[in-house]
DNA sequence: GCGCTAACCTAACGCCGTTAGGTAATCCTA
DNA sequence: TAGGATTACCTAACGGCGTTAGGTTAGCGC
């Protein structure tokens, strides 16, 4: 309690200069982390590969993370980060009241499935976790609950309730991870993805104008 | 070509006895096998500690598998092959036409939900195939296929092509991969299997009356 | 009883993530 | 600007992994 913060007693208190490089470094690790992982599956990333491809020995990777499970941490956090600032843009352009509901979905759809589809080994970290043991820390789980909160948002302004989220996860979830498994990469089930959103818009209408019925 | 069978040479030209004996060590491998990957993990299974568990050491598994790769590819065809074994009993009590569609499907809907859920280490070397760098050997695959051929024969005969066994795969994969995901071992997402099902038939049912539409 | 081979074993290889312990460069303070 | 601290690397090594080499023993057909 008397000298300052204890918390991160190793990074934190470093100058802007070296603070600067040792995040420059880290960033780099991480990106060249991002290539192997594309080139060869999340799961065959190796520590002495990954060094080497940075100029390194792999125990030095040690000063820039305390582990192999806190790169993928720091991996997962990225993909969530990144995919929160795609959800972000989305808001702005959504319609006032349920008009175009079909339409709002469809874009937000269309960005998902895109997202998801772009790059086969961050969905595969985001949304399989294949690492045996894998388990986000809280701050990188915290990105991923703010896109889900910012889902529940949209969802509200288009009239649609928290099953519906259900559902519609269960779409999303039921395609790309489809188009992940059969052919990385491609995009072979995009065709479908306007069917799926009209089948569900036409469900959450019935829904709507049967109010009161069950569940 | 002159004696016999060049084909697998060792096991092949066993005697009752012993062949019998081989099998039964290998079956008890495979279960073994099966329960710790229950407990701990699919991907975290050791072959050592596999080994152990059946009073051996590691590379006297070799005797009975080429490589790990062969255990994870005999327990997937165990998979397929045992799913396969349960769509086949649906298939009596399907409905000659197209009546009762939608409790067929319900049914078939809660026989995949319950399969994929009772094992969640099946489920993931199933359908995720968490192993980096595991394919499945043609055999293996085989059942898969024989699993999908079916589904399509029951679809066929409740009136249903091949886009509605696409859309329907959406479903079955999102909501299950859901479930084992945020909840391996419960059911949390069962009330909403009904649902889905209602929204698919509620679709496909439009799209028959509205025929000769779009695609 | 003899030869064959399945069914085990131990030892070891090269990989893995990780730790211990050392050295050189870089920075802050006096 | 010299001294002390700390970062940023290194090599060596540990225990674990899947796998291979090479050996021994037990069970089988002839």
């Amino acid at each position: 309690m008397a000298d300052g913060e204890p918390l991160d007693p190793i990074v934190g208190a470093l100058p802007d200069r070296r603070r600067r490089r040792h995040e420059g470094t880290k960033n780099e690790i991480l990106e060249t982390a991002w290539a192997l992982a594309r080139r060869e599956g999340i799961g065959a990333l190796s520590l002495r590969e990954l060094a080497e491809a940075v100029g390194m020995k792999a125990p030095s990777l040690y000063t820039y993370f305390p582990s192999k499970q806190s790169i993928y941490d720091a991996m997962f956090a990225q993909g969530w980060r990144l995919l929160l600032e795609r959800v972000k843009v989305l808001e702005p352009n959504l319609p006032q009241d349920e008009h175009l509901k079909a339409e709002s979905l469809r874009t937000e759809a269309r960005d998902f499935f895109a997202f998801c589809t772009e790059d086969p080994a961050r969905y595969q970290l985001m949304f399989q976790r294949p690492m045996p043991g894998f388990v986000p820390s809280p701050e990188a789980y915290a990105s991923s609950e703010e896109v889900f909160d910012r889902l529940r948002g949209r969802f509200a302004r288009l009239g649609l309730d928290d099953d519906a989220i259900e559902l519609w996860t269960f779409l999303m979830t039921g395609i790309t991870a489809r188009q992940i498994a059969n052919e990385p990469g491609g995009d072979r089930y995009l065709p479908y993805l306007d069917e799926l959103v009209d089948m569900f818009v036409a469900h959450v209408e019935l829904q709507t104008k049967g109010k009161g019925r069950k569940r």
